[in-house]
DNA sequence: CTTCAGGAGTTACCTTGGTAACTACCTAGC
DNA sequence: GCTAGGTAGTTACCAAGGTAACTCCTGAAG
């Protein structure tokens, strides 16, 4: 992806929009929230620096991370032209965040002016629906068994090795697939037990 | 919505598309299968009549539906321009059905010179993109009852009344929800032994 | 060095809901 | 009128996994 969307702006026009008020950047602490859910949306956000990640929450505080997004992708660019333009997760800083803010009337005149931005601006989208969608497919209505499973062999492949690095800690794993940390824990330890895989904090093992 | 995209087209845009070969008409009968799971995306797709769902069917053939589509909703719009752009899920004709397909690199060409085309075309993809979003908060990793009072809530507002006109089968609620039919129809049976509510074959009546 | 917090593994207990096997309608076609 | 297919309701049985209450380990702060 690597910046497209700023990248398709020329400096001259980032200038400009920032000295007109139309840009403006805003910064978050480690931790603290970018938007609530409910919230209405009127900017598009580019990420600039940092980490944010989509959370939904339950009523019982139950928490599953939908998304992670991180430097020059963007927030909201699915809901300011939807009829319900309110965030529908909580958005959260991971890291300190600087976000770059793009008010909505003038992103229309961008998209006119520019069509590369246009261009970037609906791939970003279109990969963010697709998150969504990947969401539904890999992880509802299964069992921790097909969910672990499911995860395993997307990052089998994208490693391209049976022994597969998990950058994130267990705890998290479990939050992403959308189940207790507990029942995570204990599904692995089956699947070790059946002697399918291997594991310790840092990587899984498919045993062939 | 009522027709926004093709309404934002003139004839004189529309007959030339037609007869240069950019748009062309396909037809579905009922229940035949528009797009399978893992086809790949090369056209805009318009409903002009008749109706569609999206769902999403795992190994041991469990059917959830996503979305139901209609006419002047739109197929494809989130994939085109994505750097994966194959169908997620099966879009199956519940109807007979007919469907206005636009070739990828005209769809650009009409975004530039008609800016209300484009305006249509956003708002339409943010909205699908909405409802993938609503699809988690509403139904996911939630038990029956859960999801079955979050339908009552929203179609509360929507209706508002308390006595909840159900227009669809109980079997199509249950595929709704993405639950079993029999898991359903026990839990609406308990939520009746408990006074919560009254129901029959079209309606469902919330008892405060 | 000590303390404390957060990640991680384990397990008994129990709720949720999927499965399967019924039954009872209702409607369309013969 | 009779039959076949589709929608609904019911329930015994059982597997999956959430909950809670532990323990152990590690790393950072004091």
């Amino acid at each position: 992806m690597q910046s497209t969307l700023m990248h398709s702006l020329s400096r001259d026009e980032i200038a400009r929009c920032l000295s007109d008020g139309s840009f403006f950047a805003a910064s978050y602490g480690k931790n603290s929230v970018v938007h609530f859910d409910g919230e209405i949306c009127s900017n598009l956000e580019i990420i600039l620096s940092g980490k944010v990640v989509v959370q939904r929450i339950d009523e019982s505080g139950n928490l599953m991370v939908i998304a992670e997004f991180i430097s020059d992708d963007i927030l909201g660019g699915n809901l300011l032209f939807s009829k319900n333009p309110h965030y529908p997760m909580t958005i959260t800083a991971m890291l300190p965040t600087t976000i770059l803010k793009i008010k909505k009337d003038r992103l229309f005149a961008l998209f006119s002016d520019n069509q590369a931005f246009l261009k970037s601006f609906l791939s970003l989208i279109s990969d963010h629906a697709t998150i969504l969608g990947d969401r539904i497919k890999h992880y509802v209505n299964r069992t921790i068994r097909e969910s672990i499973t499911s995860f395993l062999e997307y990052e089998r492949k994208q490693q391209n090795s049976n022994r597969i690095k998990i950058s994130m800690s267990k705890k998290a794993l479990a939050e992403k697939i959308g189940v207790q940390r507990t029942s995570l824990s204990r599904e692995l330890a089956k699947m070790r037990n059946q002697g399918l895989i291997t594991f310790d904090a840092d990587f899984i093992e498919i045993i062939e």
